[in-house]
DNA sequence: AATAGCACTCTTCAGCGTTGAGTGCTAACA
DNA sequence: TGTTAGCACTCAACGCTGAAGAGTGCTATT
């Protein structure tokens, strides 16, 4: 929309994005100037940077201050501008390692991933497992805990586990789980979870269910286990957005650890960053989270072996390094994707 | 230690810490003298404050502030002076609202704890969950997820779960780990895992394991599987800190958030506060926590169906309203135990 | 022993000029 | 016409000062 700049316009508008992420301070003309070793004066720099300001680019806090990139020069950063550093060796080491980290099953996979996405970008880490609903059935368990007290296990193909402790009207023996179990492997074989409460639900209704009390029994306690609680959510490296001088604040913090602490809203909202592919970039107050505190986002979707799909990336000040960030989101995706597809 | 103080003493130390605990400012002699409604002047108050500060009870940040209580003063009136608040009924009623929000497994159950501790509280609620290889053994069970790729879950008596990926050497069809399974399960019934664990590399060296295949694999595996991770814990209500004026300093809380993402460490230190029975309480450097950030910590054990020990309690700073946070935590102690005792 | 009085200390805060960074404008220049 | 040098202007930041206020410690008094 805002393609109507001069190379050179682009260009300032370039140093001082950069200069503004390396520093947190308002950068002036003269620094502008001298730091691109551009030909020119400080001047020159200042009348264009009038027209930024006029623009919508650029604000200055106050009269004799230097300017600050807006929400909308950050996206045209983004869009346009940033040059995207590559993956080092070391950094793309370090995300294989600690993804292979393995033996800890999914969660494990992903809490590993959102740490390692923290200590790489020095902001905060964050990966939300793929929905356990869309994924397919792989296996229901039923272990006895104690009287009238059982622990539902159910495992899906990506190999995330939910257990769910259900108290039961009856009390039932090892070996009517067993049979239970098997019954309920064999109804709900090759459906998605959602599908196969569905069919639970229709299986309960069904004449001959009703009338054979262990399926009845099976279909009942059954209901429950499927009935999964909301998805998972690893938020790494809360801490280092302390490291960042806009957030020394202690109201604008807590609003941050507000937000994730109730991670219910914060699962919807960052749902909707599934959309797309490739690397999602929100800034400021496009970012789903908390509107007021110049919060960035970068995301980016990773596929499993079952084709359900999930979310990681990093969240940080607007005052972001994206052509760092950028590119690790963007790897550490593939290699989630790919590792979780490794059949 | 101190208990060479005149009832007066006590009186005043007693109004000052109270005061302090609720303005987080330092206390004056009028400010005591006028609230305490002690049919004294400020004057002599000032003496005895002057004593206290003598005995290392009190000390003022400067000359012309008032007096603010010392860890000692802390730890005089919790062990002598408080006089604790009754938990209330609808207190009662969350707790064990909260508790019985079952259907999600021990860990469900206990970041509920955790929540309602920090609710309860204001302040930061922490639940350790009782050692997963000191519980009993339940149930092990393996099951197929893609080629050479086994899923294994551990359950323990205390509905505890725990899985892991593991990648084998040769693939294994469904029937067989179903066979392994039920040699397991045989094998470790009735063990603690630990003793599971001791228990399968013992038997890998017996010489009738070494000759029959199926029983070398499901050894092999199970070695892995019960290699459990450390222990959970659960913290709730980080964002409740910065409600505390003493931590509105960036710096100060870093140190607190890092201390608790390397929860590893957090653990070893934690698993200290079990060793006795009741509430305990840890005073500023008491704590086994960041020494250097006044920040004090109410535990108590609670004690599992079989007899495994966890504990929960609250993170707080020096400061704390300890009237009613320790009322809170016993009781909130006594009522998971109970839960997690029912059979 | 308790208190009233008083001098003293030290923080806090508002007021105030100084400094320096940075701007906008204008006039000169290529 | 685009670029630059120069200059007046603005404004936050800083340090200083003096007054206000809170609170203490000491001493004389009851």
């Amino acid at each position: 929309m805002d393609v109507e700049l001069s190379p050179r316009s682009r260009q300032i508008l370039e140093a001082i994005v950069e200069d503004y992420i390396a520093t947190a301070e308002p950068v002036g003309s003269s620094a502008v100037a001298r730091r691109h070793a551009l030909t020119l004066s400080s001047a020159t720099v200042r009348n264009v940077m009038a027209n930024l300001e006029e623009m919508g680019l650029l604000t200055s806090p106050h009269t004799s201050a230097g300017r600050i990139p807006t929400e909308k020069a950050y996206r045209f950063y983004v869009d346009s501008l940033v040059a995207l550093r590559q993956v080092s060796r070391d950094e793309k080491r370090q995300i294989i390692s600690h993804c292979r980290r393995a033996g800890a099953g999914l969660s494990g996979i992903l809490k590993e991933t959102s740490r390692t996405l923290s200590q790489l970008s020095n902001y905060m880490g964050i990966v939300l497992a793929p929905s356990f609903t869309a994924d397919v059935f792989r296996h229901i368990e039923f272990i006895r805990l104690g009287h009238r007290k059982i622990l539902a296990i159910l495992v899906s193909s990506n190999g995330a586990v939910q257990n769910r402790l259900i108290e039961t009207g009856e009390d039932h023996q090892p070996e009517e789980l067993v049979r239970m179990g098997n019954y309920l492997n064999e109804l709900m074989q090759g459906l998605t979870i959602t599908q196969a409460r569905e069919r639970i639900l229709d299986e309960m209704k069904n004449e001959k269910s009703q009338y054979d009390q262990l399926l009845s029994r099976a279909l009942r306690i059954s209901e429950q286990a499927v009935a999964v609680e909301g998805d998972e959510i690893f938020v790494e490296g809360q801490a280092r957005i302390l490291d960042q001088p806009e957030f020394s604040d202690a109201a604008r913090m807590k609003e941050i650890y507000e937000a994730f602490e109730q991670k219910g809203t914060m699962l919807q909202l960052l749902s909707r960053c599934m959309s797309a592919d490739g690397v999602q970039i929100y800034i400021g107050s496009e970012t789903p989270i908390s509107r007021s505190a110049g919060i960035s986002l970068v995301t980016s979707r990773f596929i499993t072996g079952s084709n359900t799909v999930g979310m990681l990336g990093v969240i940080g000040p607007t005052r972001m390094g994206y052509s760092s960030v950028i590119p690790i989101v963007d790897y550490t995706a593939r290699m989630v994707s790919r590792l979780l597809s490794e059949a």
